[in-house]
RNA sequence: GGUGGGGUGGCCGAGAGGCGAGGCAACGGCCUGCAAAGCCGUGUACGCGGGUUCGAAUCCCGUCCCCACCUCCA
């Protein structure tokens, strides 16, 4: 009955045991809005809408803070990337680009049912709030303005005894790539929290501060925003695998450096690999929230990254969307048989197993085996007329991929497709009809050349005892 | 090199000492005019080599291979 969650830090399950009872404050890292949302965004955002939709319904009242990063190295970049394209042009602002893509985030995320957080700070919105947390590692001595002018603040990795309690990393060895230009800093372990302004950046792009402006570095942000909308101590933060080093860890050091306890556990979820190699715009075979939604309606995609346990590395093949429109198919065909069956769904009752798979770290593949269980026994009862038992299952199984938010009934199409299915359906009922005669007739020759007419052009037939159900293949 | 995570049947993907989760695909059967859908059944699965045990995919020892992070990344 208590939920389990992997902890990072501990390397164990963890019960869940909330800062205050009955209520749960989850942070979770969003993305940069540098450019368009990719299945591994989706996966991530998924993994902890599934979470926290488990969790409220065990009774939490859950505040799920999930922040975007709209300041950044990256958009900047990006912006500047665009500017000698077309000269005849002026290339947005920084902030125009990251709103622009902050709404393609928003977008997909609603497309495969992500619930919106309680909360989604900016990171330009709680600048002041960072700059409070500088000043209190300046304080406290474990952060130093740079003594080059340059108005940067460094995070002093030495000074803190507890750097490397999430992930064991010893710190020594991190110094290479960018980083390497150590341009101020004391050690080169220690990381910015404040990057001075530079002459080449758009003035739009510094807030001022006391040790002079700049904007804040990325692991800055969430440790500030994190403290302002949870509080000092919080349940879960949660986020991708990739960032447990070092934005994590600096996330961590930082908060307990400034004496505050922070996050109780620390959830990750694991990365999206495609066809088995890892994403990179080098090899070109992304694959973007728009890739998916235009391949398959919007409840298989979330199937699809739902269906793998959160932990696990995911890889994302070609079928993988044609499996999850089977599954969801299952799922969707159980409830029609049980309609034109005339039986109604009783009570939505989630099963026990169900509930103890999720649970157990939210066992999500473990919850599906049950999920489709339910499913063949509501078959087997509709087969064998005994409407009790499907009444149940129907039940159960609305309330199971309910939970998960896979159940195909709660996604019906948008209401300006409707006239479009109406008029489909007017010729295709018209053909089954003439089916209908021609079968009567026994010309089965007649009757095949319908449905194979209807075949080509994706429509699927099933005889039943009541008539021919028809339906667009893949719906 | 350091820090983590893995190798399960044709594919995806759970489990973690004892009845082969579940999905997809395949094959056989029931049903059907034939199909479709649904149901039933079939497969000597746990990287490799040892060991412990009445019993191991699960524990121990050894060994091989893969992935992620250590530089920005969900």
């Amino acid at each position: 009955m208590t939920v389990r969650l992997y902890d990072t830090r501990s390397q164990s399950l963890q019960d869940l045991d909330p800062v205050v009872p009955g209520r749960v404050g989850m942070y979770v890292c969003g993305p940069t809005v540098q450019s368009s949302p990719h299945i591994g965004h989706l996966r991530s955002a998924l993994s902890y809408d599934l979470l926290r939709r488990w969790l409220e319904h065990r009774g939490y009242a859950v505040t799920l803070i999930r922040n975007v990063t709209d300041i950044d190295d990256k958009i900047l970049n990006a912006v500047r990337r665009q500017e000698p394209a077309d000269s005849s042009r002026q290339a947005d602002p920084w902030w125009a680009h990251a709103y622009r893509v902050e709404l393609e985030f928003t977008a997909a995320y609603t497309a495969i049912g992500v619930l919106p957080p309680t909360n989604e700070p900016r990171a330009t919105g709680n600048i002041g709030a960072m700059v409070d947390l500088i000043g209190r590692l300046i304080d406290r001595g474990h952060a130093y303005p740079a003594t080059d002018g340059s108005g940067d603040v460094y995070f002093d990795v030495g000074s803190w005894p507890g750097y490397g309690t999430l992930t064991r990393q010893a710190g020594d060895a991190l110094l290479s790539g960018e980083e390497a230009d150590t341009r101020a800093r004391r050690s080169p372990r220690d990381f910015a929290l404040w990057k001075g302004h530079k002459p080449e950046e758009p003035e739009s792009a510094a807030w001022p501060a006391p040790w002079g402006a700049g904007r804040p570095g990325w692991h800055i942000e969430c440790s500030a925003m994190a403290e302002r909308y949870l509080g000092p101590e919080f349940d879960i933060h949660g986020g991708g695998l990739d960032l447990r080093f070092p934005h994590h860890e600096n996330e961590l050091a930082q908060s307990t450096a400034s004496g505050v306890p922070f996050a109780r556990l620390w959830v990750h979820n694991g990365l999206v690999t495609v066809n088995g190699q890892k994403m990179s715009k080098s090899l070109g075979n992304s694959v973007y929230a728009s890739d998916l939604l235009g391949a398959a309606r919007p409840v298989v995609v979330r199937y699809a990254l739902a269906a793998a346990h959160y932990r696990s590395d995911r890889d994302f093949q070609d079928g993988s969307l044609v499996e999850a429109e089977e599954a969801v198919g299952r799922i969707e065909r159980l409830f029609e048989r049980a309609a034109a069956a005339g039986i109604d769904a009783a009570a939505a009752v989630i099963p026990e197993a169900f509930a103890a798979a999720m649970d157990d770290d939210l066992g999500v593949p473990e919850a599906l085996a049950v999920l489709h269980d339910t499913v063949r026994r509501g078959n087997q009862a509709i087969d064998a007329g005994d409407t009790d038992v499907v009444a149940h299952a129907v039940g159960a199984v609305h309330a199971m991929a309910g939970v998960l938010g896979v159940d195909p009934t709660t996604w019906q199409a948008a209401p300006g497709g409707d006239r479009t299915h109406d008029a489909l359906a007017g010729l295709v009922e018209r053909l089954l009809e003439e089916r209908a005669t021609a079968r009567r007739n026994r010309d089965w020759a007649a009757a095949d050349r319908v449905r194979d007419t209807l075949t080509a052009a994706g429509i699927v037939l099933e005889d039943g005892a009541d008539g021919t159900r028809w339906s667009v293949d893949g719906r």
